[in-house]
DNA sequence: CTTTCCTGTCTTGTATGCAAGATAGCCAGA
DNA sequence: TCTGGCTATCTTGCATACAAGACAGGAAAG
C-alpha cells in the first residue's frame, strides 16, 4: 500500500519475510531466530528486530524463552488441535455466510486449483505446500474481510507448522481434491455444502498427523515431573477453561 | 498464570490495563496514547511501553501516527462493517460446532445473565458495556479454545470503540434479551438456533449504530480530494480486495 | 573416569541518548 | 487584521550501552 515510507517498511519486511518463509515450509519448527543475525541480515539494529519478534509473538508465530532466544512456535498436540478447530470454525462460517461468486473469484480460484495441479506435478514441495495454505486465504480473500483475512493467515501459517511437526507424508492429491470439491461447491452456489465439504477437509488433514509424535521427547517426563511446559501457549487466558467444542460433521 | 516472573507481568499489565479499560468503555476510541506519561505511569522506561504498543498495534487496538502519537483506533465505517461481520462469521461458526452444555457452563452463562440484569438495574453503564461484550467472551471461553477466545476478545474491544463512535444510544435491554436468547436456545441443545439468533444479534447491534455519523469531520473532504485515509488500516493486504459477503440471515 | 564448579561467552532485557519530524505559538511584515 | 515564517518544544524512531541470566567447556578434585 504505502510504500513510500522507509522506515516502516523495514519492521514489516522482517516480519513478513519470516511469515512467507513459514508459509512456504522453508522454515522450520523450532528454528532460532537470533536477534543479532536477524540485525545484521537486514542491516538494522536489534531494536527493530525485537520489534518485529513482539509481533510476531501475538501472532502466535514465535516464542521467546527468556534470554535463551527466539524460536519458531513448535505447536503442541493439544495447540494443533486448537488450530484446527478454529480453522473449521472460521472457515466453515466464513464459507456458509458466502452468498455469491464473482466473477474473479471464480477465475482466481480456478487459476489457483490448476497451479496446484501443475506444480504437484512438477514436485515442487515448498510451492505446493505454500499454495495448499494459500487456498484457504484466498477464499477469505473473497469474502473482502482483511480481517478475516489476516486471522487466517496467521493460523494458516501455524498450520504448516504443524504439518511440519506431526505430518509423517504429505496427502497433496487429497488435498488439492478437497480444495476442487469445495470449488464446485462454491460455484454451484451451495455454499452450506461448500462449508461442509470444508470442514470435512480440514478433518481429513487433521487426520492425516499423528499427533502422538512428541516435538520434545522431554515433553513427557516433563509433565509427570509437572514441570512449567517449555512453551509459554498463546495470550492470557483469564478464566479457567473447560473444554468441549465438537466436530461438526 | 505464570506471576513468578516480575518482567513478563509489566508489559502484560500495560497491554492489558488498556484492553480492559476499552472493555469497560472507560478509555474512548482516539485516546492519545504518550509513551512518556505510560512509561511513568507504570514505572518503567519507553522501551516496555512501545513493546506493549507494538503488540496492541497487531492486535488492530491501538494505531501510531509517525512522529505524533499512539492513538487507540477509531474504527472507521467500513472497518466497522469488517468487524461486526467477522464476529458473526466465528461466533455463528462457533455455536453452530458446538454440541453439549456442561453444567459448568450453564451455570456461569445464568451468573453472567443475572449480573447483566441486575448492573442494568442498577444503572452502571461501565460495568454494563463490559458484561455486554464479555458474554460473547464466555460463549468462546465454553469451546475451551484459547485461540477463538484470544481472536473474540479483541474483536470485542474493537466493537466497543465502534459503539463509542457511532452508538447514538444503548439499547441495553434489546441486548441482554438477544443474549437471554441465545442462552435459551443453547440450554434446549439447539445450536443450530443459537448461531442464528447470534447473527441476528449482531445485527441488530450494528443496525442500531449511526454508520453515516464521521468521527472525522475531514474524511469527506480528504478523500474528495484522494489524500490517503488517516489511519493505517489494520494488516498487510497482499492481494487486491473484492469485496461482497452478505449477511446470513 | 566421573563429578563438580567455575569462568568465558552468548543470549535477551532494559534503559538511555540522540536524531528527526510534527506542531503550536509568537513575532514580524504587509 | 491577516498572513507567513521561524523557533521552541514535544513527539516517536532508532541505535547503542550495559545488565543479567543461560549455557558450554574445561579444569580440578575425588
Amino acid at each position: 500500500m504505502q510504500d513510500s515510507q522507509t522506515s516502516e517498511t523495514t519492521q514489516k519486511t522482517i516480519e513478513e519475510t519470516i511469515v512467507s518463509g513459514i508459509l512456504s515450509a522453508k522454515i522450520r519448527p523450532g528454528t532460532r531466530l537470533s536477534e543479532n543475525q536477524l540485525a545484521t541480515l537486514f542491516s538494522v539494529s536489534r531494536t527493530r528486530v525485537r520489534e518485529a519478534m513482539m509481533r510476531l509473538e501475538t501472532r502466535g508465530i514465535v516464542h521467546v524463552s527468556p534470554r535463551r532466544g527466539w524460536f519458531v512456535v513448535e505447536p503442541s498436540a493439544e495447540e494443533a488441535i486448537a488450530v484446527y478447530e478454529a480453522r473449521r470454525v472460521i472457515e466453515a462460517g466464513l464459507l456458509r455466510g458466502m452468498r455469491a461468486l464473482t466473477d474473479e473469484g471464480r477465475k482466481a480460484l480456478d487459476a489457483h486449483l490448476n497451479e496446484e495441479k501443475s506444480v504437484m506435478a512438477a514436485g515442487d514441495r515448498q510451492r505446493l505446500t505454500y499454495l495448499m495454505g494459500d487456498f484457504h486465504i484466498r477464499i477469505a480473500e473473497l469474502s473482502g474481510n482483511a480481517i478475516i483475512v489476516d486471522i487466517l493467515r496467521d493460523l494458516t501459517a501455524r498450520t504448516i507448522l504443524i504439518s511440519m511437526l506431526y505430518q509423517s507424508e504429505f496427502h497433496a492429491a487429497q488435498s488439492h481434491d478437497g480444495h476442487c470439491r469445495i470449488f464446485e461447491a462454491m460455484q454451484a452456489g451451495d455454499f452450506v455444502r461448500a462449508a461442509e465439504l470444508s470442514v470435512e477437509h480440514l478433518d481429513e488433514v487433521e487426520m492425516g498427523l499423528d499427533l502422538t509424535t512428541r516435538p520434545d521427547p522431554l515433553s513427557e517426563l516433563r509433565s509427570s515431573l509437572s514441570l512449567p511446559p517449555k512453551a509459554v501457549p498463546s495470550g492470557p487466558t483469564v478464566r479457567p477453561k473447560k473444554p468441549q467444542l465438537q466436530r461438526s460433521n
